[in-house]
RNA sequence: GGUCCCAUCGUCUAGCGGUCAGGACACCGCCCUCUCACGGCGGGAACAGGGGUUCAAUUCCCCUUGGGACUACCA
């Protein structure tokens, strides 16, 4: 009987969360949901110049809009509380497990007292270089220069180095890479506590040590995470072993790049999660961009195939996701096909879903007027912008049934509401009935008086009511305008 | 410098020795159309380079080149 999956994502709270971010605390959730296991968020704090209460809280809501629920980590708001039974969730808060675990290294001796000064590394390190090697604490060319062999007694403040095997090499089973091997003898005894206040004391744990002793607290057996941090994991292998705990499952995944190939940054637009937001997408588009990144799902071992199959809904993802069809290399970051996506997952969605989503942007255009307006009102408001790309756009799209017109584009004006349309245009503005198939009637009838063509009388009604000859079908147009106010809006012209 | 990872259309990718190298996004063209869109149809577009192995390499091995990570008493 194999142990129930358990995955997590310790974020560091320095500001934002990062896109790419999000994403690995995607394959984490997938992976969870998909064994039926449990996810974990923890906040890895340790950093106490930029770790703040405020970051921890963007962390929390930007998860929580994409839909990454944990099952243990902390609880919004509170930092004094937590579920899940292996808690606190948030490192600092952890320090006595640390301790405890330091601790018992050294009794062991598995780990020990380093009380070389920065002076003399610095030294030690240039005499290294100066032979053309490279500085390895206590190893190569600075060997039994360390503390590793004194006498390290407790009477000092000092740093903790934990004891690294020595020849052989360290294989890191790899989920995503493979196999890899690290010569052992290309790693040295690494720092696990920074130097302590005073003498024995064991100072603030370093990041290395603290995922190792957290990931086996909370028994998580899967470690999915950049592979920023392959290089990371044949230091953290031998001490999974010195403290007697069973090895997860490592699976490193590639970075996101910008368009350019270059590492994800500020200069490249939109890195963290709240941007994406703003920009009116759907955190579905963004789960599934995020998780195409890099992820080529198969369906009865074939590559999805058409753009209906790449419409993955949660559940789908959830089934269809695996390691295996994961790709070694990092991917760039293709707006446009989120872009698409979100286009698609709009349109398919119905107008109650894209409520709740589309709400935030209409308070803005509508100055607070949308919360007031009724369901069928609001259905026919999203049916009729429905084939815009993003909840910014059809915001935008239905600015008019809220704002009359102030300024009108001039050579529209000219262009459509001629002389020969006004009397038309008199005769729109003198309808009554406002359902969609008597507009159509009353329309198409006062067309054939007049001898128009439909686009000559809805693109003269268009710039009448929206200002340009832009908007939405002409007679969802109208009935989103509502009749007093179309009236108001023609008579500027008549 | 050392260790490690990576490399198919512009982008995301399929391919796991023999394929006309397939798809999606983007782009271009045509059609549809009351505007903007949506939609439909079609098109151009790739195996980084060099050596091996093999009857046969995009595929396996090596080197080069080019990206990237780690190498901190940061995380």
């Amino acid at each position: 009987m194999s142990r129930q999956v358990v995955t997590r994502f310790a974020p560091s709270p320095t500001g934002m969360l990062h896109i790419g971010g999000v994403r690995t605390a995607l394959f984490c959730w997938l992976f969870a949901r998909k064994h039926g296991g449990r996810f974990i968020l923890r906040l890895e704090d340790t950093d106490l110049s930029r770790s703040t209460d405020d970051n921890i809280r963007i962390i929390e809501e930007g998860m929580a809009w994409c839909g990454l629920d944990w099952d243990e980590g902390p609880v919004v708001g509170d930092p004094s509380q937590w579920k899940g039974p292996h808690g606190p969730y948030r490192q600092m808060q952890r320090m006595d497990l640390y301790r405890a675990k330091i601790q018992e290294l050294l009794d062991k001796g598995l780990a020990y007292r380093c009380r070389c000064s920065r002076e003399t590394m610095e030294g030690r390190r240039k005499t290294v270089e100066a032979a053309g090697k490279v500085f390895q604490y206590n190893r190569g060319v600075d060997a039994g220069k360390g503390c590793a062999s004194a006498a390290h007694d407790a009477s000092q403040p000092a740093a903790i180095r934990f004891r690294m095997p020595e020849g052989g090499d360290i294989v890191v089973a790899d989920l995503i890479k493979g196999e890899t091997r690290f010569p052992a003898n290309s790693l040295d005894d690494w720092i696990i506590a920074r130097t302590g206040d005073g003498p024995g004391e064991i100072g603030v744990p370093t990041y290395n040590f603290c995922v190792v002793v957290d990931d086996t607290d909370m028994q998580v057996t899967h470690v999915i995470r950049g592979d920023d941090h392959l290089n990371n994991t044949p230091k953290q292998i031998p001490l999974y072993e010195a403290l007697g705990s069973d090895l997860p499952a490592f699976a490193h995944v590639p970075m996101i790049l910008g368009a350019d190939g270059a590492k994800l940054s500020k200069r490249h637009g939109a890195t963290s999660i709240t941007e994406y937001q703003a920009m009116g997408l759907l955190p579905s588009a963004v789960r599934l961009a995020l998780a195409r990144l890099s992820w080529t799902p198969k369906i009865d071992g074939r590559a999805v195939e058409t753009a209906e199959e790449e419409l993955l809904t949660d559940a789908q993802m959830i089934q269809l996701f695996d390691l295996e069809d994961c790709q070694k290399s990092a991917a760039r970051f293709d707006m446009d096909k989120l872009q698409w996506l979100n286009q698609k997952l709009i349109q398919r969605s119905s107008w109650q879903e894209l409520e709740p989503h589309l709400r935030p942007f209409m308070a803005e255009v509508s100055k607070g007027a949308w919360a007031a307006k009724p369901d069928a009102w609001k259905a026919q408001a999203i049916h009729a912008t429905q084939k815009g790309k993003s909840l910014t756009d059809m915001a935008e799209a239905l600015r008019f049934a809220f704002e009359g017109p102030t300024t009108f584009d001039e050579k529209a004006a000219e262009k459509f509401i001629t002389p020969t349309v006004k009397p038309a245009l008199r005769e729109v503005r003198d309808l009554t009935d406002y359902s969609h198939d008597a507009l159509e009637a009353g329309f198409n009838a006062i067309l054939e008086r007049h001898g128009l063509k439909t686009k000559d009388l809805a693109q003269a009604l268009r710039v009448a009511l929206c200002s340009k000859p832009v908007s939405p079908g002409i007679f969802d147009t109208l009935m989103l305008v509502g009749r007093d106010e179309v009236v108001a809006r023609l008579d500027r012209w008549l």
